[in-house]
DNA sequence: AGAAACTACGTGACAAGTCACATAATTTTT
DNA sequence: AAAAATTATGTGACTTGTCACGTAGTTTCT
């Protein structure tokens, strides 16, 4: 005994069909869908987190870094790298000192263990990028980044710019 | 006395240079900051969180839904729903009773609190996408909204679609 | 040199998501 | 009708990310 409200289904499907056009409700869904893809993969492979791949791929490829030099490339904040990395240190993963010359800064360096983390976990994350230009050719990929520039970019602005945009002298 | 360690720079500046073409790099990033975006808009002009203005204008949109629908329409789980409708409910912004029809449902509402919470936000959210619509033209959009339907559907594939994709009958 | 300003990092509090699992209500099967 | 499967919701635990603020070390200014 469905009680089928036809209407209703239509309204949300209206809706949801609204929103699919809204570039500020798709973002969230699909970086949320690549975190989680993310996440498996890196689970799976070498039960690794999405911050700790990250930063072990940094490592590898520029050598030791200081955590604020980590976050400038991982563009996040400071303090996401600044609890990761203790716990990662536990592991054996990453060594942490003091720099000697700037007391204010700590020097990350990978380990061994750090290295081979990051070797198991590599293959299967290049697969991963690897499938994806199979989705998109590499135009679409150059004008896809572009656009994610100029979105940030307007992100980014001062929320007044956007909100009083008529008075600004531009 | 800077000790500048040119090589260093130059690693972090390249790495740095590097991740800006990965896709998954950068959509976090642009996710982060529309959503800080939204959230300081939202606050200043309502004092709503991002779910809660959703939700609302979800509720203005279709009318009365319950917490699977509204979590459908949002593309998110409903768990997040789950936990955001009481206090909702407890700042008088929307009502909940279960559906007399069908026992397991919650059935939200929007109250008359409900709805001037919305008016007062729309205005600024509208101008938002309204700022955005000068950044890109009609044509981009609707291509940087097809990249992101054709990046989630890549990301919400099985991983091992992706992983050992050779071995795949397709 | 001492004061003032700046920088790097740690940490508490919060938002937005996810998953896994529990429970209750409904629907489908046998 | 009873059993089995499905569906809607609630909830604990966790990840990724932000901000604000405190502290300590460096640099700049006077």
């Amino acid at each position: 005994m469905a009680k089928y409200d036809g209407d209703k289904v239509e309204k949300v499907r209206q809706r949801r069909l609204h929103e699919e056009q809204n570039l500020f409700s798709r973002l969230p869904a699909t970086y949320a869908a690549s975190r989680k893809q993310g996440q498996q993969i890196l689970q799976r492979a070498a039960g690794l987190s999405v911050v700790e791949w990250r930063t072990l791929w940094d490592l590898s490829e520029a050598g030791t870094l200081t955590i604020r030099e980590l976050a400038e490339i991982q563009r996040a904040d400071h303090s996401l790298l600044s609890r990761a990395l203790p716990a990662m240190q536990k592991k054996g993963l990453v060594s942490m000192q003091r720099d000697a010359g700037d007391g204010r800064q700590t020097i990350v360096a990978l380990t061994d263990a750090g290295r081979a983390a990051y070797k198991r976990a590599a293959p299967s994350m290049k697969r991963r990028r690897d499938a994806l230009r199979e989705q998109f050719t590499p135009e679409e990929l150059t004008t896809f980044v572009d656009y994610l520039d100029r979105l940030e970019a307007f992100l980014r602005q001062p929320i007044d710019d956007i909100l009083y945009e008529k008075e600004r002298v531009n």
